[in-house]
DNA sequence: TACTAAAACTACTAAAATAGTAGTAATTAA
DNA sequence: TTAATTACTACTATTTTAGTAGTTTTAGTA
């Protein structure tokens, strides 16, 4: 029960846009640096989410990707949802006919739940805690010695 | 993101043997039998399981398997654990010199947090539980109609 | 207009994990 | 002694993962 590099990767390009949220087209390469990931790699990864419409793209020289919604607006639910694609949990919650043993399984229900867990718990989280917590982490309250 | 059939198939047999507790040893191919498991493919399943003296084995003829606790304390992160084997939702979160950007990495902290929620959930689900479940799915209160 | 930097697209690939199967050996109750 | 059962070892086909490689399209700019 591994969550692919894919997702993970993702969440942190999205996360290098919101900590540039509102500065223009954020290219891949410079994502790519910041976070040390393969930029080919990466260009794979943004497709489904421009896809799916959490950045917007903008081709050519000074070109690069921006959120389409503030960073707020945006959970690790619908990332990760994204970059896993229709894979659930378990196939029979997401599809029930997927089983035939549906009707008598007590197990379905447990994932069921586990699934809804995890949701819950990605949906509570946004892009902007992310920079919160990124701005805590990375960037202490500066004093100056003069 | 998905869970594997060997924790599935796993949790499956261990509410097989928790529907027959105190009823003596249960053998794999009545298991395999109600649940629809390749028989197989359950006896390697069962290994690790036995391994973390979750269940007792016995060998030879009228042998077979029983919990080795009663069902109220069996819980599913007790069969899960075992069956995902020491893989972690994020390999950084179970070892965090995996990573060099543990250190200024935010996303390590959510998918921290994302597998204690996992967790919890699978604990407080216990044996017991399924199989209270199962008797009201599959045992409806019976009606005598004299 | 030519150049350059970027996204977009298509195809391929090595390695690992998954979900098993197959066959044999050891054990034990009857 | 036999039959039934667990235990052990090895193999395998398929799918998924985590990328790489190369080409094409687009758009800003000198």
């Amino acid at each position: 029960m591994r969550l692919s590099t894919r997702s993970r990767y993702g969440v942190r390009l999205m996360l290098e846009l919101a900590l540039n949220y509102g500065r223009g087209n954020i290219d891949l390469k410079e994502v790519a640096k910041n976070e040390d990931i393969s930029l080919k790699y990466l260009s794979q990864i943004v497709i489904p989410l421009r896809q799916a419409r959490l950045v917007i793209s903008q081709r050519g020289s000074r070109g690069g990707y921006t959120l389409s919604r503030r960073p707020e607006e945006v959970s690790l639910k619908d990332i990760v949802q994204v970059l896993e694609g229709d894979l659930a949990l378990v196939e029979c919650v997401r599809d029930g006919s997927s089983c035939r043993r549906a009707s008598i399984c007590v197990t379905q229900e447990i994932w069921a739940k586990l699934s809804r867990v995890i949701d819950d718990t990605l949906m509570t989280v946004t892009l902007a805690d992310l920079v919160s917590r990124y701005n805590e982490k990375n960037c202490p309250a500066q004093t100056y010695d003069i």
